[in-house]
DNA sequence: ATAGCTCTCTATAGTAGCTATAGAGTCAAG
DNA sequence: CTTGACTCTATAGCTACTATAGAGAGCTAT
């Protein structure tokens, strides 16, 4: 059973060129190839994929899903590394979520300054953005 | 008043190097240069940079920006337009923040499936992302 | 004047995770 | 034998910067 690049892409949901993608970043193996040139792919090869489509639909980075690989490929250590990755993770988006709602809370105070359609020279939201003493606080990398 | 691109970045809190980005992104415009060919900046200047640093920091594009400084530029008309590129960012934050958050219960719900050092291959959490049937709903781009 | 230091200059490449394009080859059906 | 769908490699582009190299400007201390 040896499907193409294209019947793969379809099975886990994702471009043909972002397979090719994953195997240069050495997250998918290099296949067989047939006579044509062809990738031809297996049962194995399919179920990493969507291995890996699904760490990144939880937004998992490339990197944080190769170390997942790693540790899934070495069978003999306990699973001890897998929680701990989750868990930062988990706080990550915590953060991410604690920032937009912030950020948020900053656009909805601007856009109370300016009801309407006034010239352009009284719009309250254009001043707000102006006024140097009013920026966000953010620390040094926003990860919004 | 003249002052160079080091003081210039200073005052609105960035790196040398993003000022001059701005200026090849067309959002600042290209100042007068001394005699061995620093760039020198005036108070309009200052005024332009923190401004469209404030939007970054309310987590604007670069081309929101340019349309609001556009719109700015141009105060003839009335401000309709920039109310309603702020409810559109405000609305794209809102969906950003309700991806986040749905994402958050799926990783919580994934780390439930794993309390601790087992042997790799009882891991839940890794048996938890293999699993194809679980993927989190996502749109086109997901926006995160 | 010369050395040392900080600031500035241009140009180029790298970051993440793809997406898009060009130009060529493969393969099955009509 | 040609059409069409699929695949191949290689390269450039996206966002908003960051990092690097190598050279010049300008000030102070000797």
């Amino acid at each position: 059973m040896e499907i193409r690049i294209g019947d793969l892409a379809k099975r886990s949901g994702c471009e043909v060129v972002t397979v090719r993608y994953y195997e240069k970043e050495g997250l998918m193996p290099k296949p067989a190839r047939s006579g044509g040139n062809f990738r031809l792919y297996g049962d194995a090869h399919i179920e990493r994929l969507q291995f890996i489509r699904h760490c990144r639909s939880l937004d998992m980075t490339l990197s944080e899903i190769r170390t997942l690989l790693g540790l899934r490929d070495n069978p003999t250590q306990d699973c001890g590394g897998i929680n701990v990755l989750l868990e930062t993770h988990i706080q990550q988006v915590e953060m991410r979520v604690a920032a937009l709602l912030q950020l948020r809370q900053h656009l909805v105070n601007l856009r109370e300054k300016c009801s309407g359609s006034r010239p352009m020279e009284a719009c309250g939201i254009l001043n707000g953005l102006s006024d140097s003493n009013c920026h966000v606080a953010r620390s040094k990398q926003s990860n919004l």
